[in-house]
DNA sequence: TTGACATTAAAACAGTTGTTTGATACAAAT
DNA sequence: ATTTGTATCAAACAACTGTTTTAATGTCAA
């Protein structure tokens, strides 16, 4: 990613990623300034004030993350494929360092304590995908399941995966760093697919 | 629960409310005594400063909030029935009402920022507990299992658990609000607890 | 060149912050 | 009665905060 020359884009690109460190509070215009490289007028000039940049810097973020790989199967693919490629997708997405992981940090702390500033953003970007997942857990399971079931396992699956990202700090303490590195996406969605098909075959 | 009439114990509950709230930056300790009735000069003399406040508070919320049942089982109690019992147990204390909402706040806001409090209350709290899980799930996977696949297993019961917790207001949108409503911990605990066994019975 | 406008710069402002001070009240022990 | 130590208080402190001001700079058309 290059740096932007105008000032008004490196304060958004700066005071997202600071506000995702540090919360509004814990961020400083100062702060957030002087990575931008510029003047600390320039914040009260492009915005109106710390909250306007704060709103606009959540906004900037969420748009402008790129494109994502839709998730696409041919019609005969096996519902236990598509599990494992939405696993394996969501624990990528969760846990790559090289992807900026500011971005679900700053969607954390809106859920603690959300904000105008993107509380549609939740709604807007998680349902349409727990959608999918709800359609392939249906498929795993004996037809006829009821409906509390289905997003009972759903929560199962997204459970696993999401607490290695949401509870990242405190398993990092619990088995070591060393052991910790050694934990890619790769091991951890085989594992958590295999633990899930194995706990749905056994179902009927 | 009344107010204790120390100041020591009146300041970490109302700090601990109030750092729930806003964060740590967000929160002013002029605040904080003044909710809890005492002298600004008080939190200088029983803590050294806010962040000791801070770190006191983090773990008197986690552990001094009354105390536990323990959990001891008979030396011929069956594996799959101790694995109950904890998850039960953990699922009662995530979402239990009477439990104060701002405690899962706390420690939600420690994953994403850790600070000293986290590695304290992992150490102190929360390694004698998984300690205790470790045990179950070796006892419910086949003998020589690799301790990697121990803990996966353990991570995938707790994380289980722990959705249900920290991504309440998500699922709430999810499944709607009546919807919500009926998942009562003992609904979820017996399907978290079925869907683990099934998938370590297969697992031979 | 001149003037108007947009942009950047440094400094100052006013309010809030965490923290410390020094005095005071109270109790128990000498 | 005097001393000693604990506990509480109002007040002040120094540092930091977001924001504003004021001046300087650059750009481009007339």
């Amino acid at each position: 990613m290059t740096t932007p020359e105008n000032p008004r884009e490196r304060l958004l690109d700066a005071a997202g990623e600071i506000f995702a460190e540090k919360g509004f509070k814990g961020a400083t215009v100062r702060e957030i300034i002087d990575r931008a490289g510029v003047n600390i007028a320039a914040v009260n000039y492009y915005f109106r004030d710390k909250e306007r940049l704060y709103i606009e810097a959540v906004k900037h973020a969420a748009c402008g993350q790129g494109e994502e790989p839709h998730l696409s199967w041919s019609p005969d693919t096996p519902p236990a494929q598509k599990l494992r490629d939405i696993i394996r997708f969501q624990l990528l997405k969760l846990l790559d360092p090289n992807r900026p992981a500011w971005l679900a940090r700053l969607i954390m702390r809106e859920l603690i304590q959300p904000s105008e500033a993107c509380a549609e953003l939740a709604r807007e970007y998680i349902e349409p995908r727990s959608k999918i997942l709800f359609g392939v857990v249906r498929e795993l399971l004996p037809p006829g399941t009821p409906n509390r079931k289905v997003f009972l396992t759903a929560f199962s699956i997204v459970g696993q995966c999401h607490f290695y990202c949401s509870h990242k700090p405190i398993i990092r303490i619990l088995i070591g760093e060393d052991e910790y590195q050694r934990l890619d996406p790769t091991t951890l969605a085989e594992h958590i697919t295999q633990f899930t098909l194995r706990a749905l075959k056994a179902e009927e």
